[in-house]
DNA sequence: TAATTCTTAATAAAATTGCTAAACATTCTT
DNA sequence: AAGAATGTTTAGCAATTTTATTAAGAATTA
């Protein structure tokens, strides 16, 4: 259930974005030496998310990439399904890219349960990621000093970066 | 954020072992044939299984698989996790396999917007599937009818194989 | 025009996934 | 004790995906 190095530069690179969002444009060498992402695979990210409708560009001086989306309109959930595909863990429960199992043994008179879990994991999954606009995810890396969800167990291992 | 083959394959080698709980043990091959999974590779995922203390095994005539915990204390996480490694999304807001990111441009007195986004959705996906027993996991493959969670539009796609 | 920056496609390295094979060990039946 | 049935273990391979890199080209601005 991995977030890919893809999709995690791509939300770096708006996290700057989003801070820049009515300044101008950012060089895609800033933004890699800023976040530490290969300037290379940060080319094919950004140009990604810019035939995707997110972004805009513009070469020669002063130019450069910027947010042409308000940021409050832009789900991290929308930027990682254009980066790493659709969310759900298995095809047959995706809504963006439903497909039939070729070689499950359950069909329509017997239920999946892999598919009823699943199922239930693509929403948990889709309802934070679907609600975290890219101003929220911005704001989160600006104003958080407390954890919202804190564990029981005292979190020790989070505590070391948070 | 991908369900493995491994992780479908063991679960649904589960969905079996749990049917036969109380009537001895399975071969590998009955699991393999049952539910469409090559059986060499079966070997190698019933083997992780056993080792981490969800199944036995007895050679010879009479000899194979079988569970030997009791199907309402093992989770479907914790199958997923002995077979695909942790849950989380990524190692920084992992439970049960911490690590620091490398080159995250963000450190103690800056939160990290893509820790906390994480951290959300680990929360959501263990939620989920640290609930599920594979009791109940069995049993939805057995007497679910109606989606617990319809969706809006009507949910055409799933509906088909539903 | 010249400098700057994005654009595109091809390709390659590295890691992961999915799977196979084969020699071996254990248990059961007779 | 022999032999058949079954699990055990290791090694490795092939395909795919991920993670880049490179280099030639096109657009923009000064």
């Amino acid at each position: 259930m991995k977030l890919s190095r893809k999709s995690e530069y791509g939300l770096r690179a708006l996290i700057e974005l989003t801070k820049a969002y009515d300044q101008g444009a950012l060089r895609r060498s800033d933004i890699a030496e800023v976040q530490y992402i290969p300037v290379g695979f940060l080319e094919t990210i950004l140009l990604e998310l810019k035939r995707a409708g997110i972004l805009g560009s513009r070469p020669g001086v002063q130019g450069g990439y910027r947010l042409i989306k308000p940021p409050e309109e832009v789900s991290v959930g929308q930027v990682i399904r254009i980066l790493d595909g659709p969310l759900a863990p298995i095809p047959c429960v995706s809504q963006t890219a439903y497909q039939t199992c070729q070689d499950c043994p359950y069909s329509e008179d017997r239920n999946c349960p892999i598919q009823s879990v699943m199922f239930d994991v693509r929403n948990a999954i889709t309802g934070v990621l679907d609600g975290y606009t890219l101003r929220a995810f911005y704001d989160r890396g600006r104003n958080r000093r407390v954890r919202k969800f804190p564990n029981r167990r005292g979190n020790k291992a989070l505590s070391r970066t948070q």
